[in-house]
DNA sequence: TAGATTGTTAATCGATTAACAATC
DNA sequence: TAGATTGTTAATCGATTAACAATC
């Protein structure tokens, strides 16, 4: 009934992705080990942070060396489930939609766009970046037979709910929601939410912040 | 030194943007008031929550009736800073770059996109969604003519560190970064990363749980 | 060896949730 | 009035940070 798919270590979760950049990184300079130090240098973190956080994908370090930079990578990405690939469609090809159908950054991490669809009839047999258009009406019929888990929906909000649904219908079973609507689905579909403008409330509260101590220091 | 502007109440000012997208609907209805459970309800958070967090922007809500929807907008979008104004540029204007220029959403929210700079020769002297796109090059110089306060930063992640240097030096003061690169800044300078693969791990993540939940009821 | 770095256990900090009297 | 909803104070929960022995 409720949808509150609580994750344990979430914000430990959410930082993995910048170490997993910064090993790699350190990966591709043939370096055999990276110690936990040298991340949270990198990142402006506590080495005590970074080591918890890297506790929780089970992999073990060599005092005084660190951590086996080899083994750290896989780790990690086992842990994020990025071992496994997924297939997605985005549900929206509007400014949003194309961009995300793009970022190669996602290759990286096991997610794999395969289509995209749009109400807009003239993108629909088009592509974006590769990814073929498909009309939206008929996404209940197309994502059944690409077999797509994941669905991204980048639809204008005041279409986010019925676009949800169908979704829901066509068997879509995590849905990365970009939309500023609190989707309802039932209890075992899983359902992330992107919200940028989050990002843009924390960056305006710190200049307020910022011109405030600016005035007081006159 | 030190650039953690650790911000107080971090989380509450990240859950605020969704408390104002449905109180701005109910005020769209005409409703004079809207209770904290309403908002819970929507949201699927606790009652207490939104209370607790509607208080750091010191509105009073009414026993039984609610918080007066006009006052509570106004109050959030004073809290969040969303009532000044502030001119942005578009630093990258890619596949995403492109895509945030257009999003409406952001004027909303007192975020006004002036212009965009790219590198690509093809791109500079047009618009898109109605800004213009400047060489990237003369950026130190433009930025200062066009008295751009934020730099949002969407080019590819390795140009991602010199590029910021050429904003700082342009006298920015805020930088929205959404590439996966940690930015190297003076202490005054503001950042905001805004990291989607953070989000993806996070929905590989349930994915993975969901499916050794099912695995384990057979 | 000496010392940088680890993993573990405990302490602190901050955020969420609970309890409840006040009130329109 | 009765009861839904508020704001406040306290309790709980979870995340971060500190301390430190173990070790390569």
């Amino acid at each position: 009934m409720t949808n509150k798919q609580k994750v344990s270590y979430a914000p430990s979760i959410r930082r993995l992705p910048s170490y997993l950049n910064i090993i790699r990184h350190a990966q591709s300079n043939g370096d055999q080990f990276i110690s936990g130090t040298v991340i949270a240098n990198e990142l402006n973190l506590e080495p005590i942070q970074v080591r918890k956080d890297l506790a929780i994908t089970g992999i073990i370090g060599k005092p005084k060396k660190g951590y086996p930079v080899n083994d750290l990578v896989l780790a990690i990405e086992r842990y994020l489930g990025w071992n496994v690939e997924h297939k997605a469609v985005v549900v929206g090809a509007g400014n949003l939609g194309s961009a995300l159908s793009g970022y190669q950054e996602f290759k990286n991490h096991g997610l794999n766009i395969i289509a995209a669809f749009d109400t807009d009839p003239s993108k629909v047999g088009s592509t974006v970046h590769g990814v073929p258009i498909y009309p939206l009406e008929k996404l209940e019929e197309i994502i059944p037979e690409l077999q797509a888990e994941i669905a991204i929906l980048t639809v204008p909000s005041p279409f986010a709910s019925s676009t949800c649904d169908s979704i829901v219908k066509a068997g879509i079973k995590s849905i990365w929601n970009f939309t500023n609507i609190k989707l309802k689905v039932p209890a075992n579909i899983i359902v992330w939410r992107e919200d940028l403008s989050s990002g843009y409330a924390m960056l305006a509260v710190m200049m307020k912040i910022a011109l405030k101590n600016e005035t007081a220091e006159l």
